[in-house]
DNA sequence: GTATCATGCAAGCGCTTGCTTGCGCGTGAC
DNA sequence: GTCACGCGCAAGCAAGCGCTTGCATGATAC
């Protein structure tokens, strides 16, 4: 493609994940991208266009990437299964930590980006859905944890890992990803079904 | 107090809370506190140090608030301690949910304002950490617990049920509190100690 | 009554912002 | 050889930004 265009996307949606719509300014994209801000606007109608495209770009890169992980229609084994999909997914979202953090902030402000802003994570959750509730029918899930309640646990593990790191370091001792792993460890323990209810 | 002064922090708060710093301008505060923008200027040297005094205070009253909530020293009973404390810092944290959405978008850009931008949250991520580990150690909890990954794990629900519902609302079918609720549950049965260890 | 104080209002300064215009230069196609 | 095209550069414009100045007005203190 243009590599004119293309270092300008790239530009543009690094500098938007760090400065927000407001604080990414043409000057500092067109900088960033080594070109003259002329430029920019000979390629982009307006900064609104250039960083919808932006985001549009970034937004199909990361859903290409988590639907390409492993994680089984038919669940046989909660653990192996989960924990390497888990990490997977904590690893794409810790590396865009910056721009959701920017997403969550302006969300209000940016109606017209929704759908690139959020659509991974959405994604994400949708997957886990499915995937727990098809767990909790064969019988994977102990009966009385509620397969929705397991979801929203699991991406709030995700969420605060993938987010809170850079913020507060020193609660995250060992690292974020051993802290991850320890949190999934509990929710792992708490809702595998008791001995005797596997085999009956 | 000042009058004056006092409608001036609380309107900084809210712009700031709802544009960020970038865009709670001078002029918008002014107009949100009913003031000439001149006034602004003759209560506070700069823009900087009026938004410092509003976070300075947003912070107090939130510590406050949560410092008054109950959750004893020495754990006794889980469900009837946690909850109603959980409840409580939910409410509080959904309530300040878009000024946290701002100061984690801003957190690199804002460094003079850490301390009052996250110190609630770390207090009570503190609190609930102190009051795991007595639990623990006074065996409500099961000891393949880890009480550290029990605290992340209460925090990221907290996080999670209280930043993501105005976002994704589809995903808080019967609002956020009663999904907040079955996380607990979920949580708390995950790890109470199996009833052959209490008796022990 | 007068002095003091907080405030409003009109105007403006220097700067940054998104965006435009005009021109000149190099490269590849034919 | 020339011609179109992509790009850089210098300049600038209207709007919005943080912040200042000067002056008029009304309430309060003594």
């Amino acid at each position: 493609m243009d590599a004119t265009v293309e270092r300008l996307l790239t530009a543009a949606r690094e500098v938007f994940d760090e400065e927000g719509f407001r604080g990414a300014t043409t000057r500092k994209i067109a900088a960033r991208a080594g070109v003259n801000e002329v430029t920019l606007f000979r390629h982009f109608a307006s900064k609104e266009e250039l960083i919808g495209a932006a985001l549009a770009r970034g937004h199909a890169e990361a859903v290409a990437r988590l639907s390409a992980a492993p994680l089984p229609e038919e669940p046989a084994d909660l653990d192996a299964e989960l924990r390497p999909y888990l990490r997977m997914v904590l690893q794409a979202f810790a590396g865009a930590g910056r721009g959701v953090r920017t997403a969550l902030a302006e969300w209000e402000h940016l109606p017209a980006y929704h759908a690139w802003l959020l659509g991974p994570s959405e994604a994400v959750m949708e997957r886990l859905r499915i995937y727990l509730c098809a767990a909790a029918r064969a019988g994977l899930v102990r009966p009385g944890a509620d397969p929705d309640a397991v979801t929203h646990l699991l991406v709030a593990a995700l969420f605060s890992h993938g987010l809170l790191p850079p913020m507060m370091p020193g609660r995250f001792p060992g690292g974020p990803a051993a802290s991850f792993e320890r949190c999934v460890d509990l929710i792992l323990d708490g809702i595998r079904p008791e001995p005797e209810e596997v085999s009956r």
